[in-house]
DNA sequence: TTTGGTAATAGGTCTGACCAATTTGAAGGA
DNA sequence: TCCTTCAAATTGGTCAGACCTATTACCAAA
């Protein structure tokens, strides 16, 4: 088989990278270099085609894309707004995962958030600071000062967890694991009557904060799985 | 507040909203009905729009989101096809970094990746058959039986691997966990002159192997980060 | 058989228009 | 003054048609 690539000396490959691709890069730019925050609002469509000397639908295919890595968020009439902050250097890693015909979703989804949130309490307990000590601290003496517990559910309970993310110090945790817990809310059905439904996990919150303000990995990993556990249990019970 | 609406019986609302919504739905569905796998060509956009009953702007839309979800690669000239399969129940989670370079990059990932894989070590040590066991062993033969191993890389190691995601019997893992791999493989460049990198973790592969066959979750789990500790410190090696 | 060119195919971009939801702000009434 | 009401401006969503560029298929000539 003969080469037939003529690759002549001093001849440009030629760019033709694609209209849509600049333009992601230059809205990364553009959003580091104006330091913008989530919540954020960008630049209408049509002033930023203009201001970039392309279409709109170049602009659209490149907030299109962008939107569907979870980094902006269109709404009709206000705006596009910002969801998370990215940079010219950001790497994208999407993921997905097939549910169709999966029995038991609940539980092989928990299986899997185990191993992760496991992991990201011996990240947190290796590197934690004692900043992180503070804030993990706060939510969990807010979460237990509630009259009812809410173990494994209520924003009390998500903003403990979410502080540990942190703690972590890698941000792929909390991404994860927060997409992890939406989809527990999306297929989590809470019965009626039971305003006490996955709060056997409560204590193992004090035991796994103590572990981590410790810096004792083993332990950290040890109480997650029992906080893990409990909530499986619940949802074991919670089949009909 | 009145009510301007003109609603007329019998004359549906028509959701004009989230065409690209519908669009990607759509395609889900139809490339679930035509059990189309990775490779296989879509329909030109133009017959798909025609076929939807929306312009081809819409198509454009959802096309380009999928593609930036890593599911279709638009190739010019040629058509759209499809890198992962995908079905009307597909969730995606997807996930972006801002890196401090490769190393950073690689280390951060892997260190989500070994949450899961130690998980799914564990649940295949539980729930191995007789069937799995004679896959794994099949794999860990031919693996070691080339001879430069292969360690961390290579169509044999995968093959190890893989067995061990089937074994654990929650389909979460494999999908998860191919696409990490995937991830590694796209940013992993391996150095020139050195056959034997990523080798260091290959004797770990047997007795992960040992730990599985005698149901010994525990000791999977430990073999599982030995292997995977190993690799880290290839990625820490890496620098140039 | 190989080469070279032409047409058909298919994705990429552009233009301009209109639709629908939201926001804004001024007119009007309590 | 304060609030309601409503129309206009703003902004993302969709549509239509055209043209460009890269790829592929096919056919004719050497």
């Amino acid at each position: 088989m003969k080469d037939r690539k003529k690759t002549i000396a001093g001849l440009k490959p030629l760019p033709q990278q694609g209209r849509s691709e600049q333009v992601i890069k230059a809205l990364a730019k553009f959003i580091d270099r104006q330091k913008m925050v989530p919540g954020d609002r960008l630049p209408p469509e049509r002033d930023l085609a203009e201001a970039l000397g392309v279409a709109r639908t170049s602009i659209r295919e490149a907030v299109s894309q962008l939107a569907a890595l979870g980094i902006l968020e269109p709404r009709i009439g206000s705006g596009t707004f910002l969801l998370r902050t990215i940079t010219s250097d950001t790497v994208y890693m999407p993921l997905s995962l097939d549910t169709d015909g999966l029995e038991d979703l609940l539980l092989k989804a928990l299986e899997v958030r185990r191993g992760i949130e496991v992991e990201a309490s011996i990240a947190a307990a290796k590197r934690r600071t004692e900043e992180d000590l503070h804030r993990m601290e706060a939510a969990l003496l807010h979460m237990e000062s509630l009259f009812k517990p809410e173990g494994g559910s209520g924003p009390a309970d998500l903003a403990f967890h979410l502080s540990i993310y942190d703690a972590a110090h890698n941000p792929l945790f909390r991404q994860l694991l927060e997409q992890f817990r939406d989809l527990f809310q999306r297929f989590w059905t809470r019965p009626y009557g039971r305003p006490d439904f996955a709060s056997n996990s409560f204590p193992y919150h004090r035991t796994l904060f103590e572990a981590i303000r410790d810096q004792d990995p083993h332990k950290a990993e040890q109480e997650t799985r029992k906080l893990l556990n409990s909530v499986e249990d619940d949802i074991r019970m919670m089949k009909p």
